[in-house]
DNA sequence: CATGAATGAGCCTTCATTCAT
DNA sequence: AATGAATGAAGGCTCATTCAT
């Protein structure tokens, strides 16, 4: 009978990453999620047992989205080069695509195990797929490569979030600039 | 009248920076704050109008001793390198002393908008300090020099925080690493 | 049309009486016994129109078969020995077969009229029973009697309730003891 | 100042006393407690941990009054027959100055640990109580004579607390009826 | 200045009950 | 008749904040 069948979990989801990633976990009540998915507070927890397990679900979504669209697309990049730049407007392009869900990534709850090891899980699956690519152009210490260089992006990223002006423009900047000063150091520049 | 003035803001916000650096801001309680300082739960709102205020002010706190030790060590550097190197070390060891205390930088109130300017100030400052680094030395885009480099040793700090057996060895390695990366880039590497 | 007709309220009320016995009533959720029963909780709705009402329907149901079985075995017994040893043997071998079902006794919803209706008829017609019996052999006060022994028969059971190793041969020893106390009293005790 | 220094635990345990006390366990709430006693609902948690504490600590003040109660009257009696008639005169008396609260008696928390510890000792101290005098008075199987003597009152105070026109005349003749009965047994009267 | 007992708004979670299929 | 996903009212408990002493 019904012909738009309600994908009560998907709407949870949603409704959840928005609210948690706007305000916050500990900001955002069960309540709001269930009303912004327009379902009953009791709902939610026909699909999750509780408030944490919710937000670490949510969590998991977003990374495993994040980690296979960088996988995929690095299949198409062959020189270094090519790879550190499509890592980096991956990066980049997440927040600047999510300006407005900032808090997702500052404000969790603590002492969740399962969370926890679903942000070290993430961790250790980003930090090895860029250290692969080190590896395998030959670059000694790796991990350590990887971890500067996703530190960089990362720290990038906060003009995305703060600076309400920043274009397509500014991101293709900074996508340029970090791969250009991983690659070559700023001692060149001193040199020149 | 007494002459031995119990400095009672200085035991707040011992016990403040301790607790909210060990628990995080939601999963500490103003009357455990309290019971650490020795004084009573009332006693706090003579000092601090709320728990966010308090926060905010040991946040601001730690800013400021984080920024005057680096001020003041920067002063005796007189190369580039050195400099770097120095902002690396401090960057690092700030960490590596505070191990125990990292949910101070992760769990923080939200919507709190002095605590927001106040970090917004630090983040300004900190960049702004290491990019007139960049500058005295003749370098281009300063500024995103800067946020790079911070970004790096902000991920290569996660080690610290996350691995119990880290060493002030690897923390050497990760100093000369950083401004190695940083001076010279990865390319170097594989011309070689 | 089908020829073998689920018997759906027996297997709900034996459900409802396991767990109700075992748990109590507000310990006891209607899911629970819908599970147990090998329903869905829907369906209980089709037989009883709230939970208070099935807490009811096993308590009358456990009455029934409690007082049928008593006025027929008393059918048998002619001198008045034998049927208060009658008596108390049932009184305490019910308990005696439902050690694990005590919580349907000592945790009942309160506040439910029907419930209470039938808590009253059923304690109506045990004292009735036994009064009979009294009056039956010229015994004055009859009700006072009945209740006496009733009463007498109920704290002993406790025991039965509270020790795991309660045994047939204490249950006997409880009827004996029962019959003639109530026959003799203690003084003869104290005359001998 | 305040010349009416508000004893806050009496009154949250008198409110608590009463309400648990006519309406059972689970259909007294806490805020409706707190309104009786004329503080806030958090209050209540200053001097009790739960709800179930709360009511355990009732149970226990109510039954550390009955025991002791009992133990000073009993020693201003000698003979059996005094002890008997003032045993049982206190229970049934109990239970007459409590009409509007029987409910305290039925419907507790399950599985509280300290509250069946609670009820174990008061059951353990009542009847150990008056197997002393069936003891000291010579008597043999002094523990089921206690416990049919117990239960031979509480089933006579059944009428007190459902039978609205129960009398103190009503009482006394109980009490009679009690003693003569544990003393003599009902055969004397069929001899006679 | 200092106290800490008292406050009460607020939120997560439960579960009996309903109803569209 | 049977289902079980969905509902939403209800309640125990927390904890930042206040204020009379």
């Amino acid at each position: 009978m019904s012909y738009a069948q309600a994908p009560k979990l998907s709407l949870i989801l949603d409704a959840a990453y928005e609210l948690f990633g706007s305000n916050g976990f500990y900001e955002t009540k069960m309540s709001e999620i269930a009303e912004k998915a327009g379902i009953a507070k009791g709902t939610l927890y026909l699909y999750f047992n509780s408030k944490e397990q919710l937000f670490t679900a949510i969590t998991v979504r977003d990374f495993e989205q994040y980690a296979a669209e960088l996988e995929f697309g690095l299949q198409k990049c062959h020189l270094l080069m090519e790879k550190l730049q499509f890592v980096a407007e991956h990066h980049l392009r997440y927040y600047f695509n999510r300006k407005q869900y900032t808090n997702l990534f500052f404000k969790a709850p603590n002492n969740d195990p399962e969370l926890m090891k679903a942000l070290g899980a993430f961790m250790y699956r980003y930090t090895h797929l860029i250290a692969n690519i080190m590896d395998t152009h030959g670059l000694s210490e790796p991990m350590l490569l990887a971890k500067s260089y996703a530190g960089m992006l990362d720290m990038l990223k906060m003009d995305i979030l703060f600076s309400p002006t920043f274009t397509e423009t500014d991101l293709q900047q900074r996508v340029h600039f970090s791969v250009d000063l991983f690659m070559n150091g700023c001692a060149v520049q001193a040199r020149a």
